[in-house]
DNA sequence: CCCCCTCTCAGGAAAAACCTGAGTGGCCAT
DNA sequence: ATGGCCACTCAGGTTTTTCCTGAGAGGGGG
């Protein structure tokens, strides 16, 4: 359903993807609080998120990095499939500079990590639809550092040579899902996902499937949750 | 410091403690609008959370579970501390058993996983407040089941219920250490192993090998680190 | 003395992991 | 533009693990 009242203060209509609807619940209040946003629809996956960009086309999204159905990483490309151009930014719980990499390297306008107030994430989103790529002073550093020297930051952690898909599988595999289950989740084959298990493995030098299973929950303990 | 103007409308006071300010906001909201309920405080710290107990003396406490400086599980000792019965509602984003079981031992008076909607979150404050102790259904049977095993009850957590040979495993388990491996270093049947890993999965009311990796692997992490 | 619990293990069915090979589509460098 | 590289996808078949059923020995405790 679109708006067809005579467009008044044009204001810059935002989707917003969360799963979470108490964090949905702050975005929506913080957006709706500003004179130049609005909220146009909200979405807690992947697969809505898509549906409301297609009926309400949105001039920016706001999403959350991880998705009960897809990765945000996913959504994004999906996203730029149906309305290329459109700008997308990142909210995080992560503060690893390996997410926010992934998430810039997928088209992500920006990157932003939840523990950011809402000045911060207005100054972001203003940045954002001024066309500039955000993330914070931090994740721009590693970044750059990575682009800069390639070998130093790339080897830093061998979680980080995994692809986009393997790192997916990789924080399924860290929550003891089994690989029929996350072949369902991901909608693909069982198959696909023991031969991405088997690079992660190769790639991460582990040699069984239980070691990769205690590598990826105490991996995540560390850096994901928190 | 307390209001010392003549008690309004009695609401109940609210202390709200999560690290994320856009999930706070959309908390704050929340509640706000409740006719009888209000926040005495926010804050984004556990020992900002005490400092603002002492200050308000809240009626209810609504905390996330991972916060920056302790766990939420600190943070219930340390409010009980200062002010004993105090009820504390705990929020998380994991919905692992594991950590809703932790927390209500560690006298949480309930817990609620930030996928659930603005009614089931009210829902779980009236029961608090009505001196119940409140976790989801899908957390109630699982810990149930869990508990089905063996009427022991006071024991402690479902981990404290195994055998010593059990938890022996069970740290090897964690560790990633394939099956025919544990047996080598145990000295006993690979078949023993695994029916020390059949019962070790009922006791905890795990189903899937896959998952009692991830789960013992975290429980060790969170036990022995922090 | 008998029952319950713990620890031990076997046989066989079911499931998962592992290996090999292979097709598609995107990207990029020549 | 074209050939090559890489990410992602999947099938077939073998090996390994998991799962289920059943069961025996030793140790306490009622």
């Amino acid at each position: 359903m679109k708006t067809s009242k005579k467009a008044p203060p044009k204001r810059v209509r935002v989707l917003i993807v969360d799963d979470h609807p108490m964090t949905r619940e702050g975005l929506v209040h913080l957006i709706a609080n500003q004179p130049d946003l609005m909220v146009c629809a909200e979405a807690a996956t992947a697969a809505a998120a898509l549906t409301a960009a297609v009926e309400t086309r949105p001039d920016l999204v706001l999403a959350d990095f991880t998705l009960p159905d897809k990765s945000g990483i996913e959504l994004i490309k999906d996203l730029h499939a149906v309305q290329p151009g459109l700008p997308v930014l990142v909210i995080s719980m992560h503060e690893e500079s390996l997410y926010a990499e992934r998430a810039i390297k997928a088209g992500a306008a920006g990157y932003i990590m939840k523990v950011a107030g809402g000045e911060k994430l207005m100054e972001a989103i203003r940045r954002v639809l001024a066309g500039e790529v955000y993330v914070s002073a931090q994740i721009a550093a590693h970044v750059l550092k990575a682009l800069a020297g390639k070998p130093a930051a790339g080897a830093g952690s061998s979680v980080g040579q995994l692809t986009d898909r393997e790192f997916e599988i990789f924080g399924l595999i860290a929550q003891g899902i089994a690989t029929r289950d996350i072949g369902g989740r991901l909608h693909i084959s069982t198959k696909t996902v023991e031969a991405h298990r088997m690079n992660i493995k190769a790639k991460l030098g582990l040699d069984t499937a239980a070691g990769l299973i205690s590598y990826a929950a105490r991996w995540m303990a560390e850096t994901g949750a928190r």
